[in-house]
RNA sequence: GCCCCGGUAGCUCAGAUGGAUAGAGCAACUGCCUUCUAAGCAGUGGGUCCCGGGUUCGAGUCCUGGCCGGGGCACCA
């Protein structure tokens, strides 16, 4: 990439000058800054190095940059590089060589914006695991969004990404839920019998027990409670599995493998795991219960595996679980998508990986503030059990799968967010979303009227307006957008990428006629085909990596 | 009390390993459709980057002490 062969030409540039005498001897630093100026009117790229370097050189900053100047082989792409207070150097790229890309683009077909930096590696993403008691909620739907594009960007970057849906259907939780799907069950048979008091009281239960009803008929009601529950309760687990996978779906969600909790115990895998621990000596006993030792490790409690009464706790599924996925399933690297209210737990993982022998470093959380809902200016809980709630389903349905991607995805993950469901289906017609997307739809009405003409003979080199020159500007950043979003696992950059891509299509729209009935045209006309063609990759390979649709037509 | 995340324009938010005059959208105001989609474009106004100290040639960015908002500190997940 541009910026990386930029460094290798400063770090020669400035032995050579040392060489030749005109800096004194120092040593190279090993990490050159490379930036965009703020102003595009300064350059494309430039180098703050020569400030840093003043102390040792015990030069100017200016004089020194000018020295680097005089001494820097360029790369044929840079057309110049100027010496710019209080001692920048800032390097042009080649007008010709940027006309030229449109055709790079073009002929990069499906590997646009693939880049090896991941090298194959292995990594997992698992992202959502709620809890299988309910639709899925607003939390979980920045959840979805944030894991599913971190999948696609770490893909676009190189990686070799699984897609996980962890189920929890193993916790004493589910055995609520299990209750609460047996209680429905019996009442849509006109039975009284009571919900569990910590149960789920939200009225998808009750439309859960009469499906139930409807599929099991009445048989299992002849039998006791303690037997029927079980078999009501799978069905209902599995139904609100359906559901999740269907809500995901709707958001273009879909994932490659979803595992089960219980599976965990069925496996072995707990039993490996706790003898692991046992011989690192990580395990103590006391109060009835057994104790995951996190104090000898540096952390600031000890943590309950297995509780007193025999069953085992959640962590003691996940540290099973991540010796799943390192150990039996060899994943290199696992990145996990929580939710900001999980963030006490992101210690004890480090612990727990170190106990296993495991480099903590593998091991990713990436964690999201929490999303406010708002609707008619208040604010919205988002508990289960009390089942007053807004579900994901439902917020697609009102504002679109890729108004819900965009907003949840342009925010970064630090950030905690309102969103106000009124705003965004009254702002539905002025928002982000449609701005991205119309200038896809405009590119290829271009394409369509210019359907006769032919951009086969197209000679890029007279793409020189401009407005030309800022959109291809724009799209050669495609991968260092990816990159970044790749290495800070943020992918909201992708969403401002979009928009200012979009904001360069439409002002080239606005500058550049590209279909002419003027003879004279033809040639700059062919070259723009081009062009918007090649920019149109650009545009749907973003909205690919971020999950949203390009419309041909608006 | 301790830990994590925020605090940037009226509102919602960007701001890359510390760099040049701190940006965008929405909202407000002013213009622009006989030619490829006006879901668009051009322009105007709008800032003690929460406050204090420190490091640095240089701090919105790093360190430190406060203030405010959110989250966490269970034999719940």
């Amino acid at each position: 990439m541009i910026d990386v062969e930029l460094r290798e030409t400063i770090a020669a540039g400035i032995k050579r000058a040392q060489r030749h005498g005109d800096l004194p001897s120092f040593d190279v630093p090993a990490d050159i800054p490379v930036e965009h100026p703020r102003q595009v009117d300064m350059g494309d790229y430039a180098t703050p190095v020569c400030m840093q370097l003043a102390r040792y050189a015990r030069m100017a900053p200016v004089a020194i940059a000018a020295a680097l100047v005089r001494y820097m082989k360029l790369p044929e792409y840079i057309a110049e590089a100027t010496v710019a207070h209080p001692g920048f150097i800032n390097f042009r790229l080649s007008e010709r060589w940027l006309a030229e890309q449109v055709n790079a683009i073009l002929s990069a077909g499906e590997s646009l914006g693939q880049l090896d930096l991941g090298e194959g590696t292995r990594v997992q993403v698992e992202y959502v695991s709620a809890n299988p008691t309910g639709p899925l909620h607003m939390g979980s739907a920045r959840n979805a969004v944030l894991g599913d594009s971190l999948a696609a960007v770490l893909q676009s970057a190189g990686y070799d990404v699984q897609r996980e849906y962890y189920v929890n259907d193993a916790g004493s939780r589910m055995q609520v839920f299990y209750q609460t799907a047996y209680a429905r069950y019996a009442q849509a048979f006109g039975r009284d019998f009571p919900v569990p008091e910590d149960g789920y009281h939200g009225a998808y239960m009750v439309d859960l027990g009469q499906q139930l009803a409807d599929q099991l008929g009445d048989a299992l009601l002849a039998l006791d409670p303690g037997e029927a529950t079980p078999r009501v309760g799978a069905l209902a687990l599995e139904s609100v599995i359906a559901q999740a996978r269907d809500d995901l779906a709707a958001m273009g969600v879909h994932y490659d493998c979803w595992f089960s909790e219980a599976s965990l115990y069925a496996d072995g895998q707990f039993d490996a795991i706790m003898s692991l621990l046992r011989q690192g000596g990580y395990l103590d006993v006391h109060d009835g219960a057994v104790w995951f030792t996190a104090t000898q490790l540096g952390g600031s409690k000890d943590e309950v595996i297995v509780r007193s009464d025999g069953s085992p706790g959640y962590f003691a599924s996940d540290i099973a679980y991540h010796y799943n996925k390192f150990v039996e399933r060899r994943f290199d690297r696992v990145i996990d998508v929580w939710g900001a209210d999980h963030q006490g737990h992101v210690p004890r993982m480090n612990h727990m990986m170190e106990a296993l022998g495991l480099d903590p470093s593998r091991l990713t959380l990436v964690l999201y503030q929490l999303v406010t809902l708002k609707r008619g200016g208040e604010i919205v809980r988002l508990s289960k059990r009390t089942g007053d709630m807004i579900t994901l389903r439902e917020v697609i349905d009102e504002v679109g799968p890729d108004a819900m991607r965009y907003f949840l995805l342009s925010r970064s993950a630090d950030s905690q967010m309102e969103f106000d469901l009124d705003l965004a289906v009254a702002q539905s017609d002025e928002n982000p979303v449609y701005y991205i997307q119309y200038a896809h739809a405009r590119l290829s009405s271009i394409l369509r009227h210019a359907i006769e003409l032919s951009d086969s003979e197209a000679d890029v080199s007279l793409l020189t307006h401009p407005a030309e020159l800022t959109l291809i500007r724009r799209m050669i950043q495609l991968p260092e957008i990816i990159q970044l979003a790749a290495e800070q696992l943020a992918p909201h950059h992708l969403a401002y990428y979009a928009y200012e891509l979009a904001s360069d299509v439409h002002a080239f729209y606005r500058d550049c006629r590209v279909v002419s009935s003027d003879p004279a045209d033809r040639a700059v006309g062919s070259a723009r085909i081009r062009l918007v063609r090649a920019c149109q990759a650009v545009l749907r390979r973003v909205l690919e990596i971020m999950g949203m649709t390009a419309p041909d037509t608006m």
